[in-house]
DNA sequence: GATGAATGAGTCTTCATTCAT
DNA sequence: TATGAATGAAGACTCATTCAT
């Protein structure tokens, strides 16, 4: 039936292995890789399991390719060519990053759910193919963001900012894999709208209290 | 030849149970649930395959029972009755439980793996099960040692106690969780001696400059 | 693209057979016939799978018709209508009916090979099909070749044709076998050029000495 | 049912292994080593399919391991030390050799075929360990009967004898190979019993009238 | 006629589980 | 209880063949 038709050459190409992957991400999603079957995933794709094999070689090249054509809109840039001028907007930019973060875990969690169970056990080439997409590519972004702060005087100037462009997604990280891809009962109750402002509160003025507010006689 | 002594009866079975418990642990580790086959655990644990099936009904029951095993040293507490009485103290006490925290995740990410790669097969309730032990129990120490902080005035009085507990260990475990877990090459070179203090220090005193530094009409 | 001119109709059509058997014999005789793919056969016909099945109704079928293409030239008489006058003359003759065969097999070794390695599993009708052309076809040439001989009393009278006609080829076959067709080290290190002299003057005279060599009154 | 006792550990074994390769070498000798189907050979050997693989590791190793369970009988010299004193002994013996080279080619037809389906797969290298079995040993044992018969003068003395030891063999094969291996109707209705005498006299006495008959004091 | 994507039956191989000894 | 051979269901993958375009 999915005979398509055929002027679209290449796109159509693209068009099933799409519609492949899509397939195969939600049915690794349910099952676990090693429990998806190539079965289910042609039935999931409504195509014969032969049919899979015209365009992916094994069961593993889908999982190293799912990325590539359904998490990329996950690395879609959160902080984009943003840069900070004052202390506030600062704030502002990083509370908008954290929300969009969140947003992308829960969307994408099922998927992450495969990733996270699949992933320690294939190849290492495999292991470095993902990884080099994931954090790495949201942090550079932050890298670049703290960067141009400390320029302007807003963040501290001793900030190894390479550590600190991954200590943010950190923070929320441990709700987020708890919560969205573990599944688990909340751990706060208040939800995101808390943690959110409480982490990037922690992340910009840290723990201790400030000195009667940054004004006047310098640290003592 | 595993032929123990029998007058122990009852200690014996339980000897076993252990003993093959043991075993699964570490193939699950090394090779995830799916993969790891009766023989792998067979051979580790110097048993026929039939003699599993003495003790366990099946491969999944292997699961189940893993944790109540093993994994209890995990969650000794890292941060035990202290009560920070000055910031440099409390500085001190967080960086020791960070190091532990480190310590304890790769000495028990073989652990981790298998849990990650169990996931699928996890019931909802067996998953609640293990995640409060997890990072609730170290969270739950921490945030009395929060408490009594604030109390001593070392940190700030609107923290959000709950959920600043949990944001901490957060910022070591995107680290923890890509090194240790997904063994991909170090993100930062430095490793866990740049990382930790670097977090400890943004987690207390935040990524803007103390006071008097930022001089100049900061926001306004 | 195989896009051939029109108007010779039909002979496009022996074209295409042609083509397509003339691949499917080097993928054959590459492969073996259960591993040739029909795909690698179209593309070394630089056609497409489907296209194939325009001309031929299986694969086997493909197998059935190579010879007719290809190897006739392997059955192009050896012995055209040559009649002995006299014994030097026979031998001269057989050599070169020896000096032909073996060049022969050393270029089609690559089919025959197919040819052995598939047949014995081919029906009963195929196999037949296939043998008559073979040895049977150069041994009626030698049938007559003899025949004559022993009327001109080169050849004794009490030689049964119909055997010994398969006797001089045969005594060839064990070394084009093993050496060209199993491609194993040579068993004479001669070569041909001891083998075929050898085996004539065998056919001949015989391994037991002549009694003074042919000289006085003959048979007579 | 093929529970066997247990007591003859290692026999017991190599029983299953013989049983097992028996039942392959029938299947590849009826099927082709390709079409051959692991369920085929597990019904021959009366066993199911995963207790094949309890025993080799893979289809491909059944082939290999063939030759050594089943091909030796084969080898077993057709000539034993006999030396003739006379030429009608000889004669005597090469008929006794003929008959005995039908005779078992006859009974390993089935390998035969096994062997030619599979040469496409096999290495050069276990190619030429087949190969050196086959033909050669049996060749190796004329060479020396033939020797003798130089030295007694009962054969020329002009005899290339590595080559002539290959000849009479190869008579016969081109009989045998295309009757038993590639069973086709016989080429020469009288069977067996006409073709070796046939071969023996043309071998010993060659195609062209004998001057005056052997006569004079063959051996004498 | 030519194409090549789609199909799905058929294969090898793995592995949890059973059970005779 | 311990063993490990036997089992067979299940799964990844191949490939001859079909057929819409």
């Amino acid at each position: 039936m999915p005979r398509i038709a055929r002027n679209v050459r290449g796109t159509l190409s693209e068009t099933r292995r799409t519609q492949i992957l899509e397939a195969a991400a939600r049915v690794f999603a349910r099952r676990g890789f090693d429990r998806a079957t190539i079965q289910d995933i042609a039935r999931a794709a409504k195509l014969s399991e032969g049919s899979i094999y015209n365009y992916f070689r094994s069961k593993e090249e889908l999982l190293v390719h799912i990325p590539q054509h359904l998490v990329r809109p996950l690395f879609i840039p959160l902080v984009e060519g943003d840069v900070p001028e004052t202390l506030g907007e600062a704030e502002e930019i990083l509370l908008g990053v954290c929300h969009g973060m969140v947003a992308r875990v829960q969307e994408y969690a099922p998927f992450l759910k495969v990733f996270l169970s699949a992933l320690p056990h294939l190849s290492p080439a495999t292991r470095e193919h993902y990884m080099q997409l994931l954090p790495t590519y949201a942090a550079e972004r932050l890298e670049r963001f703290l960067r141009e702060g400390i320029r302007r005087g807003i963040f501290r100037a001793d900030i190894n900012v390479e550590i600190a462009a991954r200590l943010l997604p950190g923070m929320l990280l441990l709700f987020l894999m708890t919560q969205e891809v573990l599944l688990v009962h909340p751990i706060v109750a208040q939800g995101y709208d808390s943690i959110i402002p409480e982490a990037v509160r922690l992340f910009l003025y840290g723990a201790t209290p400030r000195v009667l507010t940054p004004r006047p006689s310098a640290t003592s």
